[in-house]
DNA sequence: GCCTAACCGAGACGGTACGTCCGGTCTTTTT
DNA sequence: AAAAAGACCGGACGTACCGTCTCGGTTAGGC
């Protein structure tokens, strides 16, 4: 996700003259639009608030965004930023070894927390296209690619056939993990993602389970 | 869903004196509720707009629902009295052409306006655990039941096998179906359905797809 | 200055229907920007203040009056409507007598009063011409009313030809009065008020003064 | 007045080295201030309009005035400097015809120009005792001083007793004429002042009108 | 001729008031 | 007493302005 995909964000000045915008202004007006939002929700999260909160002016504010909406997705995008890096899916050699170690109980954590935070990406704008974007970007796609470099990896090995659909196998688990989360509001718990392992994802990859579990 | 689970709702008077309530206003606030929601989403629907739309005073609106995000649950669910009942899972005597059958085009249709709507209530549901629930019980739950009809008529048939997860496989095209329409924001079309039955729920489900398609 | 010449004033409502607006909220409304404007002046006076010092909401102001100025004029000429009913120009029989009558101390008091809420009027908004009106109408007109009365009773009684340009004389005081307390930064005192009528109107009025002061 | 009664003007830097700075600037900023104010008024004038117009930047307006109204305050002393030295009394050797001189037609177009400049200074006068000052220095005084010499010389000819109110008397037609532009919002054209002349002032001062006009 | 410091235009900055809009309550008239 | 209509209070929104500060660039001295 490079800048060019941007959205909401007001565009730099072109002239030369006048006073340069302080960029380290930026993150801290996403960080506490982060804090206001985490303390009050979106409902009750106040421009005003947010400015107080970064010892910033309003102007200042909305000379970078538009509207109270873009603020709040541009700041869940800046969380992505934080955290959307440091997947490195293991390399065990077997499909269902890598799996079983993405789901440490350290990582899955970490996955909850960004979960919680889908909800308050979905909880604003479902009208917005570009909402969804963000979630899928930020959320759920540093998972799909995660499986999908190891689905590749199982068929490079030869242990699964290489006509699978990898699009729909590779968003399989975060599909179900965020239908559970978010509509069902039960927590993403590690026997919930290994069943799915089991149950569904290794039978639909043509890949047998083991004998015993 | 009876009456008794229902929340937000106003209660009826005690007094006997005066003009009764006229029931059929529910009904039109509701659907004008709906409506509005659908040109504009959650957060732009207004109040007034809702009341003028059905031809009611503000008033009228809140002796019946005691707050915005309750008169938006209960349209959900009132949407959901007028839809729910009519899924009757076809019987073909095979799950995959039970599945097919199900995908036919004009049932396709109404399905995608539900989840048009759906995207106003995943925008609740993330911030209210109640709002999960009927976004549950009206737009997820009734595809599982009929899905979790079709795998268990095929188990009966002995065309595949008992120990498979039910609740996993009954929510597995919902949940991809809702991925793909809310964060992917593609339409949920006939050959992609057709698709998750062939490449995941028949495989997961250890059903041999047909030699040739 | 009847109700049809006010402006800035929201009309009412011409449907039947709906609550009734409070006409007593006008007069809390105006006093309460009376309260602030002495409080702080025009400039440091703000809507939210005023509201909230009339246990109203801003919408409520603003349904009533446009803008911040146009709040304050009618401010003004509410105030007006107290005290602009009581000029009772004295009758002694002489035009010189008559005059010193009016410029009783108590009577000068209420005077300055006025004098003071003109420069009030003239702070905020010179460029409109409507606040000139208000000025002639509530702190300058009555003044020269009462003149041209006592001026009329004297051409009548003979002590002063007919041939005078009342308009000018009877403007004559006010004008130098306002000039005084507004321009001088003076205040407009008895020993002025007197000096300006042996001096000047009745000079000008080709009435001779008393032999002896 | 000497700069030394310049207020609000910051100070001249102490330090030796660095960029003098450009004097010439000065009467553009006022120049352009005085513009804007003509155009919009006191409340609608802003401090970037004013140093747009001058081409200035609003470093360099402050750098030389502390705060809006000093601005203003500091332009109307600047238009005073302009045409405060041209008034030359006229001497025909008598008042009446001195007056009448006065109020040629040129010369009225000039102090008409200057009566649309005194609305915005009144507005302001009425609130800080040293805008008051200034109106009168730059508006009203050069009158009176003029109106005041031809008096001098009537009553040293002899025209004219020597037991008037001088400082009443040079202020009655000032005093008039701003009553008449400011607040009844009408022009003071020549047979206004002529007017002035024949009926009020000639009278006051005990000079017979002539025979026919 | 070069260095330094203050100047310049331009405009971002913090703060605050403006006028609009909305949620939820209350009042008036009509049914 | 419920209905439609809409005024009411409170408070958030997004805009505009004031006075300050910062930026890159220019223009005086002093060496």
């Amino acid at each position: 996700m490079d800048d060019s995909s941007v959205v909401g964000r007001g565009s730099r000045r072109v002239g030369r003259g006048g006073r340069q915008r302080d960029d380290t202004r930026d993150a801290d007006i996403l960080d506490a639009t982060l804090e206001v939002l985490a303390e009050v929700g979106y409902e009750r999260m106040t421009m005003n608030a947010v400015a107080a909160r970064a010892h910033a002016g309003k102007a200042t504010v909305y000379r970078r965004w538009e509207s109270k909406p873009q603020l709040v997705l541009d700041a869940f995008r800046h969380m992505g930023r934080h955290t959307a890096k440091i997947e490195q899916p293991p390399d065990t050699g077997s499909l269902r070894e890598d799996l079983r170690a993405m789901f440490k109980p350290d990582s899955i954590e970490e996955k909850q927390r960004k979960l919680s935070v889908t909800k308050g990406l979905l909880s604003m704008a479902s009208q917005d296209l570009e909402v969804a974007e963000i979630t899928n970007a930020v959320c759920i796609e540093p998972w799909a690619t995660a499986f999908r470099e190891m689905i590749d990896r199982a068929i490079a090995r030869g242990e699964m056939a290489d006509d699978v659909d990898l699009n729909m196998l590779s968003r399989l688990i975060p599909s179900l993990a965020a239908y559970r989360a978010l509509v069902e509001g039960k927590s993403v718990d590690r026997p919930f993602l290994l069943d799915m392992v089991d149950k569904l994802l290794l039978p639909a990859a043509g890949v047998a389970p083991p004998a015993s579990d």
